[in-house]
DNA sequence: GATGAATGAGATTTCATTCAT
DNA sequence: CATGAATGAAATCTCATTCAT
């Protein structure tokens, strides 16, 4: 006689995956307990069943982003032999995480907003950041140690450029393309843009800037493209 | 008497500075009209009075925040004859213009949130843009002309990777550091990061990259600096 | 316990109730949701949670209006053998219906001066009015057939006329009672003129005028009743 | 240095003019002071200055209104010597006077919904009723001493029978085309209505009914007008 | 686990009216 | 006469949350 099948499993997930879009899109604030209720087919009742209250719902939501991001960089062999390919596939997985789940940069600007007020209440979370530093500098150390890279680069400092290049353009897209008169969303651009982050970043920690200046064009015009 | 005191401009301009305060701390949708006028010692019904609506006092917020940022970066002597210390300068000033307005990074955010919704509207807005633009466009040119800086760089290709860099550090301040567990509101991490982001931009531009990486000692460890 | 006393069709009634009498009683925009939850002991957000805002509250007053007249009418046996009495007791139940529902000659007149704007959403409402002309249209037919009533007459004349003398009396009767000097509201006074409508509508109808005019004396003065 | 010649009495008049416009359309609680003002390139306060009050300028616009249709009727020249004639001009301008009108059925009924309240306050507006009970006195008794009025109508409801049937066709139309399912706004429609009004209070007044009824074809049906 | 009904506090917005000049 | 600014009360509507079943 039950309702249907659904296993609560299955009903929390969807639940999640539509409280974060709700937060993602508007904010915690703008935020609709009722409307994520109703895209869930589920009572409003359920919510607080499973969540406690708004805010709980929405630090879960955070929670299951962050695992999103991270489940799709851990099945990344950035730990390949070669550093340049693995730094490489590191930027190119940063963009396309942060491209391919828009949520994710809306509820991490919720967070910046609160002033990381939900995030320090999560350990779950904290603990998800680590592999990601630590990966950073598994690759800068082999680089280091091959000659490629140069010595004493901080992780931090890599992982905020790179982080800060891929972050930016996508979650400011709207403000930009209003400075720059130009589109960003087209797939050319983006494409452009993910090399010249590469250059970038690369070129700050060759030990030899010149070596990869040369590696691939570089990204002369987004405007150029466009058209 | 008494009530006399404020004439029409100033309240207006007060209302607009909380409303900027409001609206930059917790969004559109969290910021409430009447903690607005409270906070003006103005009565709810002449926020109404002047700008219609939530809306269009958001919108108006928004305006200002725009003029307030511009009018900093317009007393700026970037067209000085030297390229190099032209875009130290504009990377500075656009560093410093984000850092000591921290609503301008919450309304530009919010902004984005709402898919360029408000700003679209106003001409304005879009109005102050362009002389930034024209002021890039003008170092990269004389820049190129002394033979200091490559040919054929794309203005909104420097101003995306140097605005990057300022904002993306100032705007994810709280979860990033959780990520890299350090601390970034500090002095002289901060001066790092500028030099930092001045290096990056610099060894971009420039026609031999190897003139300005010596110019001056790099950012090592953001984490050094902190302890 | 305690709150449990009412069950949601029950409150539902109730607060239609006293909607009808709030529209009817000051009209749309001097209706007051806050008064009218009061007066049913709910609390303001239940007339949203059961009609979803003021003008869904209204459509349903107007049709929970509606019902209630054609209910009243609905017993009516104006399917009676003689033709003459069914339509002396159609007119009869007209007046009385709109005499015992002050409300409804209020909210019809809302209706009109919103240009009908409701009432044409509604189906619900339209079907109402259907077995009302086809009851005029049935005696019509009945009475031409049996020579009664003249041939030709058209239902919608006809229901124009006895209603336009039934409405006006009583919903213009403040400014007629000062236009007149005189009082409309006593009981022999809407005696009088319930047999002047039904002797002007029989008059109307029958094919020998004069047959009627003698069945019952003439209302001749409405002011000589009233002293 | 007058803002513009505009003398106080045109201001006046345009300010009624517009005010019973906005109280006709919607209502006194409806109708908005700002709006009113708007409209008129008034400032509110001028309202405030001329008027007193909303109340005040509603009371105003209702005796404006008054004063409007009686001074369409005055230069009526109902003192015919034919009393047929002049009864038939009656109806034919109260049915005309309160089609070109449309305020002031809504302002009646206005005053009707507040149970007379303002227009009891006004002596100007109850001087006014008494000429057209006078006229019509005046055409009934001349009609019976000529012997084509039957004696001992009493003016009263003869009055009330013609304003009956002019006014409820105009003030309910848009719920009676949906009731009737037909057009009663059209020219034909119209003029069909106030033949079979007048048909109806003429066969009602004259002594010998057979002798009117053959005057004019009489108005068969609206529907078949319409087509 | 699940639901429809209910709540209380508070959000945005409106409006007749008045004040100071 | 005339105005822009101001006010206070109140109107419509919303929302996170809980209760009774």
């Amino acid at each position: 006689m039950a309702r249907r099948s659904s296993d609560p499993a299955r009903v929390r997930e969807k639940i999640l995956k539509l409280a974060m879009e709700e937060f993602g899109r508007i904010g915690f604030e703008g935020a609709r307990v009722d409307r994520i209720a109703e895209r869930c087919n589920v009572s409003k009742n359920m919510l607080y069943y499973y969540f406690k209250s708004k805010e709980g719902l929405f630090v879960a939501a955070l929670e299951r982003m962050y695992e999103g991001i991270r489940a799709q960089q851990r099945d990344l062999s950035v730990r390949a032999s070669d550093p340049l390919l693995a730094m490489e596939q590191l930027i190119e997985h940063t963009f396309v995480a942060l491209e391919s789940n828009p949520h994710a940069i809306r509820l991490l600007n919720e967070e910046n907003k609160h002033r990381g007020k939900y995030i320090r209440k999560s350990k779950r979370i904290r603990d998800l950041y680590s592999p990601l530093v630590e990966t950073l500098s598994f690759i800068l150390e082999r680089g280091c140690r091959d000659g490629i890279f140069r010595s004493g680069l901080d992780p931090a400092v890599v992982y905020l450029t790179l982080s800060s290049l891929c972050y930016h353009y996508l979650s400011n897209q709207y403000t930009l393309e209003i400075a720059l008169n130009t589109d960003l969303s087209s797939v050319s651009s983006r494409k452009q843009w993910l090399q010249h982050v590469t250059n970038i970043v690369l070129q700050y920690c060759v030990a030899d800037p010149s070596a990869t200046l040369d590696r691939k064009p570089n990204a002369r015009s987004l405007a150029a493209s466009a058209s």
